[in-house]
RNA sequence: GGCGCGGUAGCCAAGUGGUAAGGCAGAGGUCUGCAAAACCUUUAUUCGUGAGUUCGAUUCUCACCCGCGCCUCCA
């Protein structure tokens, strides 16, 4: 088994990359903050849990013990208001957003957190920490809504830098902020307005604010103070901030000791919006024939602290990429290896190992991972070429090939079922033709090419080939085929 | 304006005070009836611009230019 690793990580509170010390030595309290239910989720969403399911599987694998907690916002303006225009109530509309979730989750290959919540089902626990916020002076109550009052939380924008001079009061006034004290306190509990939902609470009817969430269902599944937080990057400010004063004032503990923070993902240089024409969702790739593993290639093979720029193009070189590590993966497990052993290999394999992991203990450089893989599918195509790759080396390979299967999650997956079991996704061209009808056309073919009557072989592989069946001629005459 | 991320080959992108990983695409070659796959060779005298430190900078310092994000809806 491979050695205990350093693996270092940006914190985004203390502006440098420092080791991972969990609290417990190797338990480590994660929390995540997850998608507000009122639509799809779109690939910028996916950009950040596809990065924080690559720094998962990474600990996972380097020994560690995850408890993992991701939350779904199913109660907020938006929520409300999308509802209303879809004519259905919140809890209707949250709960198909929140199945459609699911299924990108499994078309993604996502693992499942140990704790998937919900804000709704912890009101009364986010009553009972406002109640605390207010009982200590660090909230008050005013018209039936309660304030969280940042001028009693002098550490206040630790974490996004912002300095506190600069968010004083009366800077922007809006309608809708006359009832506080000052314009930068921001709401944890937001008296009832007609037609929306509302629970009861000390302060009349109403519903919890956006922020409070996740302070209080990350402490009440992980502790006062755990150890990771991940979530985009545009949640710095004010979404963490806050969740850092309202947590800490009550507890004067360091709510969390690493923040995790995902860069922003671009569309063809631009940020993503729907009147701009560039926005997708999962669907819409699948609709257009993208797989799973393509996807998830490409969102994980750039480094989360870089933005990325999404494109067509850049995810038709992933999906190749992926191909080309498939194949290696085919051919190592069907060559017919003789007798023997290949040291300088061996020691290639081993190198390659410690790279990948070692790219990946710094600050999750997946691209750095990615290049020590191909490195040595390059050394190893090399090795088979000449014959010399052995029994010893093909299983060192794919037990690496497997470890990095393993975090990346893109060459043991089965595209076309996913397409296939992914609701909405229509399936590719490629899924139409039965095994049966390819053996049949390949047999076909062979008969021709044993006629030597070329033109009818090639006009059956371009067949094939229309229908997603890609076919491969041996040395050895047999015919190989797969699907693309 | 404040805070932050970044500018490396056609595209994506790693990286280091000592002279540029990897992927994709392209070109030539080996193999093939032709292909595909694979392999070999090839594609940045150069890392946004200028200056400085240094024996030496893409890597450090300063200034400037450009792109993007956040600044209380936002992954």
């Amino acid at each position: 088994m491979p050695l205990p690793i350093e693996i270092f990580l940006y914190n985004t509170l203390t502006r440098a990359q420092v080791p991972l010390r969990p609290a417990e030595d190797s338990r480590l309290r994660m929390y995540t903050c997850g998608l507000t239910v009122y639509d799809y989720g779109h690939i910028g969403n996916y950009r950040t849990f596809v990065a924080v399911d690559i720094l998962q599987r990474f600990l996972e694998s380097e020994g560690y013990q995850l408890e993992s907690v991701l939350n779904l916002t199913d109660i907020d303006d938006k929520m409300i208001e999308r509802a209303q225009r879809a004519g259905r109530s919140v809890r209707e509309h949250a709960e198909i957003f929140a199945r459609a979730f699911a299924a990108d989750m499994e078309f993604l290959g996502l693992r499942r957190p140990n704790h998937l919540v919900r804000a709704t089902d912890f009101i009364p626990d986010m009553i009972a920490w406002i109640e605390r916020l207010v009982a200590s002076g660090h909230a008050y109550a005013s018209q039936g809504s309660v304030y969280f009052r940042v001028a009693s939380f002098p550490a206040y924008g630790k974490l996004s830098g912002k300095p506190l001079a600069e968010l004083q009061s009366g800077a922007r006034v809006d309608s809708d902020q006359y009832e506080k004290e000052e314009a930068r306190d921001f709401v944890l509990w937001k008296a009832h307005k007609p037609g929306e939902p509302a629970w009861d609470s000390p302060w009349g009817p109403g519903r919890p604010g956006w922020h409070i969430e996740c302070s209080v269902m990350s402490m009440k599944l992980l502790g006062e103070s755990f150890d990771l937080h991940a979530g985009g990057a545009d949640l710095i400010f004010p979404h963490h901030e806050n969740e850092i004063a309202q947590s800490e004032a009550v507890t004067g503990r360091t709510f969390v000791r690493n923040w995790f923070h995902v860069e922003f993902l671009l569309v063809n240089g631009e940020k993503m919006s729907k009147s701009l024409g560039n926005y997708y969702t999962l669907r819409d790739l699948a609709a257009q024939g993208f797989h799973a593993s393509g996807i998830r290639y490409l969102l994980a093979s750039v480094p989360h602290r870089r933005q990325l720029n999404f494109t067509l193009e850049g995810l038709r070189q992933a999906e190749s990429a992926v191909e080309r590590l498939r194949a290696f993966r085919d051919r190592l497990r069907r060559a017919a290896l003789g007798p023997g052993a290949n040291p300088d290999l061996e020691a290639a394999i081993a190198s390659a190992e410690l790279r990948f992991r070692g790219s990946l203990a710094e600050n999750l450089n997946t691209a750095g991972a990615l290049a020590a893989i191909f490195d040595l599918l390059r050394s190893a195509n090399q090795a088979l070429d000449r014959e010399a790759l052995f029994v010893p080396e093909r299983e060192a390979i794919e037990r690496l090939l497997s470890r990095f299967d393993s975090i990346f999650g893109v060459v043991e997956t089965d595209d076309r079922a996913r397409l296939e079991s992914y609701g909405d996704g229509s399936p590719s061209a490629g899924s139409t033709l039965a095994d049966e009808a390819v053996e049949r056309l390949l047999a076909e073919r062979g008969a021709a090419r044993r006629d030597r009557n070329f033109a009818l072989a090639d006009r059956l592989r371009a067949q094939l080939e229309a229908a997603g069946i890609v076919v491969e001629d041996t040395r050895e005459g047999q015919v190989r085929w797969r699907r693309k």
